[in-house]
DNA sequence: TTTTTATACGGAACATTGTTCCGCTTTGCA
DNA sequence: TGCAAAGCGGAACAATGTTCCGTATAAAAA
């Protein structure tokens, strides 16, 4: 694998150097527009034109350009950090919380992650090559997190033994893609509803032949 | 109900008559519209130029204003029309097949009507007040069709008969919504496992104690 | 049939937004 | 301090949704 880079710079602060530095400048205006772009898209959609972010950011559209090549880029850039946000929050949480706790905030912050992003699943279905390895940057970061923190539970004795983190995942994200009618809540509940389940049968091995 | 066609004109033949005659040449633009437009949606996708579709149709741009006066209109009333096709498609299998055989039939049929519509969902999700009846719309038209095969196929003894058309559509609309990953026949092969799963227990009540 | 008039048509023009280009500025290094 | 590479801003271009209006025509009236 490890091909989540292809055809993007997208302008984190690693960068080899070839002889010079990185101007600070440069990696500023990244901040910048990465920060303001994170706004924008929450509060205005996915689809807000780029002069409002670069108008945000304080940097010229040129820059913007200068730094993610096209609008996509900006926006896979974005979600990149949203994920890595998310996985880097598990060990903080495991040091935080009893084992169980952990896992079921961090489930809740995952589908807060997933919720606030209208547009992920269009953006993902869209067909335009940018995108194509988010998905496998999603489960490249989030399982190992996740993970983590499923087996420090069921070490502890918190949660049932027959779960695999790829399932949680995606339970989760359909539970929180989309609004259910009228019930802005309703992701959180089911989730916490999972959560629960999770909880149920704590200690408990796998047994395929209970009905 | 009967609101699913506020604010839109999409030109059907229908209209009230105010002293003079809806004119031919309107509605032939409308008529050559509207299948341009689900040509062209079918093979460049719904984001499609409004030129295109106007050009495909042989009319100016200035005609399909003033037929779909946002481009939105266009969209809706096009899905309009597939799902009355779908849904008038009921009673003709009904009227070729063994019950339980028009009922699959139709259960494929809208299948590929979903199968065919990327981007239906970014549409639905898209929050343009133009698409808000479109949901009702689906039911509206959809559960009848299905309902009356489906009583069909149980009174004939085909099928089981604790399935709910609610159930069906949105379970096959589910599988058939996006493409599996590589497999072009994945919606097809699930939906056919869900018809299979339908006649098994042909004839016998739903029975919740039963493991 | 001819005249009249509301209706419809076509496409130029405008508005918005993604993207490119390039002259000017700033930074990092010697 | 001087200089070259890197970066910056924004005008200009391109694509596309939408509006506007002079012209053409179908339907009704004469």
């Amino acid at each position: 694998m490890a091909d989540h880079r292809d055809a993007l710079d997208d302008g984190s602060q690693s960068r080899e150097l070839p002889g010079r530095r990185r101007r600070a400048d440069a990696q500023r205006s990244v901040d910048a527009l990465l920060l303001a772009a994170k706004e924008v898209f929450a509060t205005s959609g996915v689809d807000a034109p780029v002069r409002e972010i670069a108008d945000k950011a304080g940097v010229g559209i040129g820059t913007l350009y200068r730094n993610f090549p096209q609008r996509a880029d900006l926006v896979a850039a974005v979600f990149r950090r949203e994920i890595d946000a998310c996985a880097d929050a598990a060990p903080l949480l495991a040091g935080k919380y009893a084992p169980g706790d952990a896992l079921g905030r961090w489930l809740q912050r995952y589908a807060a992650f997933i919720a606030t992003k209208r547009g992920l699943a269009s953006v993902l279905h869209s067909g335009n090559p940018v995108f194509n390895s988010l998905p496998a940057y999603f489960d490249q970061r989030l399982q190992p997190a996740l993970r983590s923190l499923l087996d420090a539970a069921v070490a502890a004795g918190d949660v049932r033994s027959d779960i695999e983190p790829d399932d949680l995942l995606t339970a989760v994200g359909r539970l929180s893609m989309q609004e259910h009618r009228g019930r802005p809540d309703h992701a959180e509940r089911m989730v916490g509803l999972l959560i629960d389940g999770l909880r149920y049968r704590a200690g408990q091995a796998s047994d395929p032949s209970s009905c």
